[in-house]
DNA sequence: ACCGTGGATGTCAGTCACTGCCATCACTTA
DNA sequence: TAAGTGATGGCAGTGACTGACATCCACGGT
């Protein structure tokens, strides 16, 4: 018998996020989350450095499926290969089966600015920590920073597609397709005349 | 004669960033800002929704700047050609004057997670801006949120490289030369033999 | 010269996020 | 059995931010 109930964090998150989608976010203070686990705002605090972070957390799990996807590659890839694997990889963190949850916790997110800001930071910080991994393998300074940037966008602009309203195709579907458009995209010729 | 001295968002502004350089963000408070140039906390809070905005102040002006770049541009240019000029109409917003005082601006922001925070945010924002501004030329919908995304990742590492210690060359130089690189980088073959 | 209006400011009380410090309370281990 | 340990509670305090209301004076109109 464990002395207190296990998966604080996670019962947490669990009625935080009904707690927001039902008040809103703001209407919710950490007590109010705290108290209905049965447990002080001070308790809250110790498993979560932010009000805010209640809603990422477990997010560094697919963190880790991006870098596996980099460690697994060839070591002869080049990087926007890399960046193709490590988005298969991290596809695998989405089911379809996390779509509806995913979806809640999106909305939620869409109407507070401040969580809609520590997003793009999370974001922000998946891209650093992809650029790390790359050097890491010998890639240079500036393509490494280039294609983790890449890498983040994709997986930013799939994960909302993936999200929408009537997407029925797989994550890593989408995925695909949206880095076969940035290749499309960004690929030169940079010159005047642009493709229609 | 003006009632009260004009420009008190701009001198909160300067009294901040004096204040951050010598005590730090965190051991500054919006009472101190105020104080320092006659003025009181509420006030403050007035010209500045939070206490980060401050050092934000007046970057309105450069989205406008990528703004322009795209509106210049001819009707039939390709979304990359408009990603070019946007950052082109940008760099003039980044003169070397300005180096000294965005590297000291930097330094604080870079001591703060929150600024950080609040700087991903803005630049996720500006990426959005783009994408509307193409979208309303007629630009697809995906091809358009992939050139913004691209447009701000490059002004992205393009300032932080400008910023960087011993640099010398201009904004546009380089802007220009990460956009290339970028392009090269992304462009295709997508395929499973990558070149060294 | 007088009045009224409006925009920028001040004052004040209050809420809430977050922190430091210390106590508690089993369960574990020596 | 005694000391150790890890998660928790209690409590006081700070600082960011807000809402409501008062003030104040240049300015335009009369």
């Amino acid at each position: 018998m464990a002395r207190w109930e296990p998966g604080t964090p996670e019962r947490l998150q669990q009625a935080a996020l009904e707690l927001f989608g039902s008040r809103g976010y703001e209407q919710t203070t950490a007590t109010d989350i705290a108290q209905s686990v049965g447990l002080t705002e001070r308790t809250f605090f110790r498993h979560f450095s932010d009000k805010r972070e209640v809603l990422f957390y477990g997010q560094d799990a697919f963190v880790q499926a991006f870098l596996e996807g980099i460690a697994a590659a060839p070591p002869d890839a080049s990087p926007m290969e890399l960046v193709g694997r490590a988005l298969q990889s991290a596809a695998r963190m989405f089911p379809d089966e996390r779509r509806a949850r995913s979806r809640t916790r999106q909305l939620i997110i869409a109407q507070n600015p401040a969580l809609q800001e520590r997003e793009s930071h999370k974001l922000a910080g998946l891209a650093t920590t992809l650029a790390d991994a790359l050097r890491a393998r010998g890639v240079d300074d500036l393509a490494a920073t280039l294609a983790a940037e890449s890498a983040a966008t994709v997986f930013g602009i799939a994960f909302s597609q993936w999200i929408g309203k009537g997407e029925t195709r797989s994550f890593a579907e989408i995925a695909e397709h949206v880095l076969r458009e940035l290749q499309q995209l960004t690929g030169r010729p940079t010159g005047s005349r642009g493709r229609r």
